[in-house]
This record gives structure tokens, sequence and C-alpha cells, in this order.
DNA sequence: CCAGAAAGTTAGGTCATACTAACTTATTTT
DNA sequence: AAAATAAGTTAGTATGACCTAACTTTCTGG
């Protein structure tokens, strides 16, 4: 019956709001439904909290909302979402290319900018390096006018044995994830081949340039692979 | 009696917070006392609001505070306020230097990231535009250890006839009135002369390089000068 | 030095955002 | 399909930051 209430138009959100729609935007990939767990998990905060923010969001008509039935962006919702998307994303590219930000650092202080920042700084950013089409973990820059890439990658984890890829994304929130995977220079743009897999969630071999390694499959999760040119396919 | 309460340490201010600090330190130039009506005015609140933000920084050992006379900066409110300063004009001059930002709204733009920047960033905005000493209006920029140029200078409203100065300041809040001295040529470093000044807050004819020009005296109270070698002296 | 004005405070209210505890609805399991 | 579990909601509370209205304190000028 409920959904969307009032409809008021375009008020400046809040730095909560904007988290908010961030986060349903992440767990329905954009246009699926969001379960009041899991935005209540992905924010740190009390279930009972997120009831009560989506119904004030529902009432900007930024979410269509169901009692006992999770949420999902309205149009206007989803332009919202996106648009601290690539708040967030700009600031991340422009603080790593032009004020060599450290890659494992990017992503905290993008969080608390992306509520500041002005569209206007957020362009002059963009066009100052260069308008990029991705941050530095890989993810797509979302456009002024709304769209992205969402094509979806498979995860190295699931990549099949002998088949080959190039890194395209990598999860950016864990700084010591990243160091790590630095280390390890699986890095967006490198080209990487599952060697072989371990049974019951063992470990995964593979080859990155000419090193050879191995690694779990929790860490393999985080990093999303275009696939090549391929002799297995599917799952290995 | 009272004064600063109970001295917790150094939580994380919040935005609100940040601002009445920066608020009480220009009105109080540093040191001095600020008056509960002169936050207020400046914050653009209503001055009851000002006596409850006022208790709470006291009670974080920002502020003394003696009922109906109004605050002092104790020492770490003076810290903060000054690390909230140099964020401030960090940002200004990053904006202005590094992305192009047009002079009269970097102020505004700043004012909202100055609450989100970390340390980290501005230090290396500062680095990346060479550690600046002024912002794009002429502040000085207050350092990482917390020291600044506490200079008082004249307004160009009390610069004596014939005297001669240097630009070293314009106020930075009003975009309008920027964009105004900027046509006037009115800008930090240029040389002005007072050629005279019409009676009863009359208009101030000066030049400024080789134009001739006439502005009123509430504009000119916006504008700070270094006095040159001179022949007039104190007030015309 | 006292009355009126100015300055500042308290009282009481609102809104956004969070919390915990208790309850309801939905799903799963047997 | 009833019981157990999971998911989600309401109720009631707290805090920060604001408001207006009413009150108190301080200052000022005759």
């Amino acid at each position: 019956m409920s959904a969307a209430r009032e409809e008021t138009g375009t008020e400046t959100l809040t730095a909560p709001a904007e988290d908010y729609l961030k986060a349903i935007y992440a767990i329905g990939k954009g246009s699926g439904p969001a379960a009041t767990n899991e935005i209540a998990q992905r924010l740190a905060i009390a279930p009972a909290s997120v009831s009560g923010m989506v119904r004030r969001l529902a009432d900007q008509g930024l979410l269509a909302y169901e009692r006992y039935h999770g949420v999902k962006l309205t149009e206007s919702g989803r332009r919202a979402a996106l648009r601290t998307l690539r708040r967030h994303r700009v600031i991340e590219a422009y603080l790593s290319q032009a004020l060599g930000y450290p890659w494992d650092r990017v992503h905290h202080e993008a969080e608390r900018l992306e509520h500041a920042a002005s569209d206007e700084l957020v362009d002059r950013m963009a066009a100052t390096i260069g308008e990029p089409e991705v941050d530095p973990h890989g993810a797509p820059i979302p456009t002024r006018d709304g769209s992205v890439d969402e094509t979806e990658y498979l995860s190295l984890a699931q990549l099949a044995v002998g088949s080959a890829g190039v890194v395209v994304r990598v999860s950016d929130e864990d700084p010591e994830m990243l160091r790590y995977l630095a280390e390890l220079s699986i890095l967006p743009g490198k080209k990487v081949t599952v060697k072989s897999r371990a049974p019951y969630d063992g470990p995964i071999t593979l080859s990155v340039g000419r090193q050879e390694l191995s690694i779990g499959p929790s860490l393999a999760a985080n990093v999303l692979i275009a696939p090549l040119a391929d002799r297995g396919g599917g799952r290995g």
C-alpha cells in the first residue's frame, strides 16, 4: 500500500541520508531491494534505527518502502545515490592522482568529503585529472547525468582454474587488505591466471606477471576480474 | 567562579562547535572576550542558542565562561580554532591555485570542506601549492603548530589622505563585494594612494595603478592596508 | 542611583539521528 | 500447520543543535 509518501522535491540531503542511499544502492546493485538488517550492518547501526530513517527517506520520495519488506530506491533516490557515488569516486581519484594520497586511505578521506564537496568542485576535480572513468580501486565513476557502467564481473574466487583475466576492481574499504593486495601486485589492470584451487574453500594459486602466489578465498572474493579468452568456463 | 568545567581532552569537534570557535576567535582577535550577541550574529543564530552551546564548549574545556559575561577561548580552544582556520585558509588557497576556483566562491566551499578534511589532506594541499602563507584574500594561514601572524592593519577607510599603502587583505565572505573589488583591481599586493576623503562618511578617492576611483567608506573598511612611507600619518 | 534598555539566560519545544527493550510479522523447520 | 527462529517494527529514551517566549542580570543615562 504505502510507498513513497510525500514527494517533496529536492531538499538537500544530510550526510547520514546520503550514506543510507549509498548503502541501499550497493546492496540492491542499483535497482534491487535492500533488507533492513543489511542496511543496518553496512552502516554499523542498529536495525531499529534503520526503520526510522527509511520512513523519513520514503517520505521524501527517495525510497519505495513497504513495512516488513525492505526498500527499493525510487528514481530520485537512485539519482541521489549516484550523485554521492560520483562524488566519492571522483574525490578518491583526485586525491590519488593529484595529491599523491596513498591508495589505502583515499576511501576513508572521501567518505567524509563526499558530503561536503559541491558538484562544482567535484566537476573541477574530474576535469583536472582528465575525466577519469574509474576510481583508484577500479570502480566506475557515474557521469554527471547519472549513468554508470553496471557490468558485473566474476570475482577471482569464481574464476575457473586455468582461466586468465584482468583485474578490474578491488574492494576499497579495508586499508590493510589494500596494502596486502598491492604487495602481491594484485591491482586493477594486472593480468592473473588461476593455476589451482584447493577443495573445501582452500587457497587459490595464481600467477600475476611472473610471480606465482596463493591467496585465500575470502580475499579472492574481493577482487573482480574481466575474463580473457578462456579454456575452462564457469567454475572450475 | 565557573570557567572551564570538565576538561575532557581531545574529542573530535562537531562542525557547529568548530564554527563557534572560529567566530569567537575572530571576535576576540585570538585572545579577547566575545559577547553572546556577537557570536549569535556572526553565526546567524538566536542568542539563546549560543548560551547552550557555549556551556557545552566550556564543559569540554574549550572556553572560559562566566554567566552574563561572555566567553574567552582557553588555550585548547584557541588551538582548535586555529586548526580550523588553517584548514579553511589552506583549502581556499588550494582551490584557487590548484583548481582555478573563482575568487569569490572559495570561501563558501571552504566553509564546508574545513569540517571534513583531515589534517593530512590539508597538509598535502599546502605542500602541493608550496606552503602558502596567506589565503587568496590575503589572510594569514596558521602553521601546523598553531602560530599565526596577528599583525593588525589599518583599513583603507582609516588611511590618511595623501598616504599610500599596499593592500594586504580583503574581507572574504561576500562574493559580490569580492567581484566588485576585483573589478576595481583592489586586490592583495596592489598599491593604493588615498587622494581625498569627503566629509560625513563620504566617498574616498584613491588611485590604484594608473586608475583613479572612488569608493564608499563601508567598502573601504573591508580592505586592509600596510602603509608605505608616508606623508600624512594617522587619520586625515 | 534608579529606571529603562540592552544583553544574556532559562524554560520548554522541535527535529534528526541514534539507542535498547519489547513486540509483531515473516520464514523456516520439523 | 504449529513451533521456533529470523527479520522488522514500535515505544520510549538520549543527545546535539536549534527555536521562541519569558525571565534575569548588567549597563547606561538622566
